[in-house]
DNA sequence: CAGTGGTCTAGACCACAGG
DNA sequence: CTGTGGTCTAGACCACTGG
């Protein structure tokens, strides 16, 4: 029985993982060459290319040139978070979204984040720092430091109807960042703001952006106890 | 002055993210269509919709058919987490990998975990839990039901030598998994485990795999406290 | 050096959804 | 109905890298 003739490149890629998953294709395993699957699904090599690229991506294929195509010994989970704003978080799941600014002043920051941000120790930021309440319930505590110097119009906004999350968003552009994902401790005044016991375990989220060589804005989210975050694998 | 022309998807890519950034294409706003962009870019259409496509996928551009192609009013940061074998995560950063399996046995899960696997309450699993040792310091703590109508082989195996975070990737398939990231305190046991304050917070990741419509294996890892996961965005 | 994946091109048809 | 993105094709050249 030949294999029937595939029309696109998905039906490719569900075929190309049954062989993995059906270990027709073992682990470590080297498959045929883009073109002989181009001949044997009946397709051109530019779909099989398409659809082993998406599989490579997800990392279940090591592809390397003149080496060919491999099936991953270890594939290590790939994981796709989105991170949406905060306000869109909470409204999409029909909770009623609020927002309360605690605080709003320049300062010079700590070091830690004078050193994130690759700024002068003593160079004044402005700090913002605010609650994000789903439901009458805090949810998530978001303390962050802008950079006045990229972004002045920053100093003009009292941050008190619309959160620096979304403000940042629509004002400021930014070519790249960093995100770091842990687990911290609430601190007295972090529980008290979070109306959770202290020391409770809290899932975070550290940010830095930056626009070409300057980091715009460094921001440590802290949602409150019990929150995860899930996504398909 | 004219364009110059683009030679490759990622020099157009490129472009098209400077323009965004710039804010020379406005958050909502509709940008040219792929046959315009290709006549400008001095390429194939193929080359444009490769790179519009790489920026949809981050986020930064909404694509619907018909109604073109905008710029994301609000785009949700996308992070991909890649998760590697613990055993290659600490050996990748030159440590010392060690392994030792505290407990392995064939129980009735508690409900929490027969639900999540979506298997009969009192159908006896292999629960087994491990630590994972970095320099002779506990890394992370493993906790893992398999359902052994799946992977018969796996009674067959004591996990003292290779962790079942190992030997399931290399001997088990699967179709899908769901992946949940928390943070949770340390009881007085994991705190033991893990030779950390009982209530430490620690990140948490709890995985449930799927070969069909079976639930393969579900595993907590409870990482020790200040474990962060880090990507750039 | 030669085999493999990576990509570009021009042209074509199709699926979807806005108006 | 029609404009848009989504995809396929055949053929071509290139870049990398293993042997």
């Amino acid at each position: 029985m030949n294999t029937p003739t595939f029309r696109n490149w998905q039906s490719v890629q569900t075929e190309v993982l049954r062989r993995i998953h059906a270990r027709e294709w073992k682990p470590g395993e080297l498959i045929p060459n883009e073109a002989d699957l181009a001949l044997e699904f009946g397709c051109a090599r530019t779909t099989v290319n398409r659809a082993l690229r998406a599989v490579a991506d997800s990392g279940l294929l090591d592809r390397r040139r003149k080496a060919g195509t491999r099936v991953a010994i270890q594939p290590a989970a790939k994981a796709t978070l989105t991170i949406p704003v905060i306000r869109n978080e909470i409204e999409e799941r029909g909770q009623t979204y609020d927002y309360h600014r605690i605080e709003r002043h320049l300062a010079a920051p700590p070091a830690a984040v004078s050193d994130a941000m690759k700024s002068p120790a003593d160079h004044p930021l402005l700090h913002v720092c605010a609650l994000h309440i789903a439901d009458n319930v805090p949810y998530a505590f978001e303390d962050r430091w802008i950079n006045p110097d990229v972004v002045p119009d920053a100093l003009n906004e009292s941050f008190e109807a619309v959160s620096a999350n979304e403000w940042l968003l629509k004002h400021t552009p930014y070519t790249h960042g960093e995100i770091v994902f842990a687990a911290t401790s609430a601190t007295r005044d972090e529980a008290a703001f979070l109306k959770c016991p202290e020391k409770s375990a809290l899932f975070t989220i550290d940010r830095v952006t930056w626009d070409g060589e300057f980091a715009v804005t460094k921001v440590r989210v802290l949602y409150g106890p019990d929150h995860q975050i899930r996504t398909a694998l």
